[in-house]
Parts: C-alpha cells; sequence; structure tokens
DNA sequence: AAACTATATCGTAATATTGCAATATTAAAA
DNA sequence: TTTTAATATTGCAATATTACGATATAGTTT
C-alpha cells in the first residue's frame, strides 16, 4: 500500500499522470511560469526568486526534469533552464482530446 | 516540514497546481477518460471499470470532485458522475496562455 | 592552490497520499 | 420492515512527498 497501482492503467494514462503531477505544486507552476515570463533561458537567478531552500528547489527543477517539463543545460559553474516547448504542446494535445470527446458527444445530465 | 507552503505562492499558482495535482494520479486520468468517453453521465459503473476497490475509488472521486473536475448528482440509490467541462476550459486556457508566451519571446538558449 | 559560487545530494523530520478491509449510510426493492 | 444495492466514511499500514540543514561536487576566480 502507499505506492500508486500504475500496473492496472496504461502507458499513455501513466505518463499523462506524471507530467500533470509534476505539475500538482505551486512551487513547480511558479517555476515553470517563471521560466517561460522570462524570455530566455535562465541561469541561476531561480534560487533568488522563488521563496523556498536551495535545495527544495534543486528537488523541484529535479523532478520537472524528470518528467521532461524542463531541459538544463551546464553554463560555466552555472546550470541555464528553460522549458521544454514539446512537453507543453503534448499537454495542450492531450487536452485538446479530452475537450472534442465532450464536444462530440450527446451531452451530460448533472 | 512535508506541508507544501501555499502561502508563498499565488491564488492562481495555488489553484492551477491543485486542478492538476489531482489530475496526477493514473486512476483519476482513467476516470475522467472513461466519464468523458461515455458519452454520457455514469451511474455506477465506475467501480466495475477500474480495477480498484470500492473505497479507492470513490476516495478518488472525491478528490476529482473537490479540485472542481468532475460534478455528482444523486439518482435514487446511485450517483451520476459527470466531468465538469468549465475545469477542462480552465486547463486548456491555462496552458493556452502559457503557449502564446512561449511564442512571443525571444527563444531557449537550451 | 585557496577561496568563492552555483548547484546537487544526503539524511532526516513532518506530513500527505495510496489502497483496502470493515463498517456506515442511504435509497430502492421485496 | 427486512433485504439488497450503491456509495461514503473510518481506521490503518505502507509508501511518497515536502522541506531543509549539512555537506559534496564542480567550475571560476584570485
Amino acid at each position: 500500500m502507499g505506492t500508486t497501482k500504475t500496473e492496472h492503467f496504461t502507458d499513455k494514462q501513466n505518463a499523462t499522470a506524471s507530467m500533470l503531477k509534476a505539475l500538482g505544486h505551486p512551487a513547480r507552476i511558479a517555476i515553470m511560469e517563471f521560466l517561460i515570463t522570462a524570455n530566455h533561458c535562465i541561469c541561476g537567478d531561480i534560487v533568488n526568486e522563488i521563496p523556498l531552500s536551495q535545495p527544495t528547489i534543486s528537488q523541484h527543477l529535479k523532478e520537472l526534469k524528470n518528467a521532461g517539463l524542463i531541459k538544463g543545460r551546464v553554463e560555466g559553474n552555472a546550470i541555464c533552464y528553460c522549458v521544454n516547448e514539446q512537453s507543453i504542446s503534448d499537454i495542450i494535445g492531450y487536452f485538446g482530446n479530452i475537450t472534442n470527446k465532450i464536444n462530440q458527444r450527446a451531452g451530460n445530465c448533472c
């Protein structure tokens, strides 16, 4: 117990859940928004921008990276982060599909 | 510790994270997809459709409902569930905005 | 090389999540 | 009214997440 039973679900369902889970924390939403708003890659400003400790930010960045939502590039002794635009397209694609299915069907009773 | 420091983030960021967090589990993705694919409201079939125990499904439904992603309507001794279409629009709107910002900016270095 | 800077990792405490058996609740049917 | 059916709640064990201090690592500067 305590563990998600991923084996009952499709790969696509697990992959989708895992992307959205990575975005399911306000600090990670804030990091994504910061990276996007900043008009360029961010090297070393993230810790100053978000009021959490450096290890905590580093951990959140790792999770975003594992989920494929951001990319990192080593730049001297700093690391430049930016959004993986493909991942955002994938998410939009997913919800676009959902919307199409909603629009195609008969209608709700609730 | 162990608790998310929501006070450091905007209401919008917390609200967005909380919706996406609700979708950040394969069982809840599967429930959403089932409700959408089913072309009508679902009264009582969810437990048979997803290989998790009845209490576990009930708990996931509660979380989806708390996050505003689904609606429930009492129908005799059963409960009919359906997707809250507005919530999907909200999510699409959020990622649409993100995409606009990405397209407006100079470009990545990564 | 020594000091400095940026980031990652380790270890750990506090809390949250997942899943289920048992039980409660509520409405319908017999 | 007893039984049946559908769903919710409670209680709990296993595991995951969140956050951070301390420390490690790696590149830069002096």
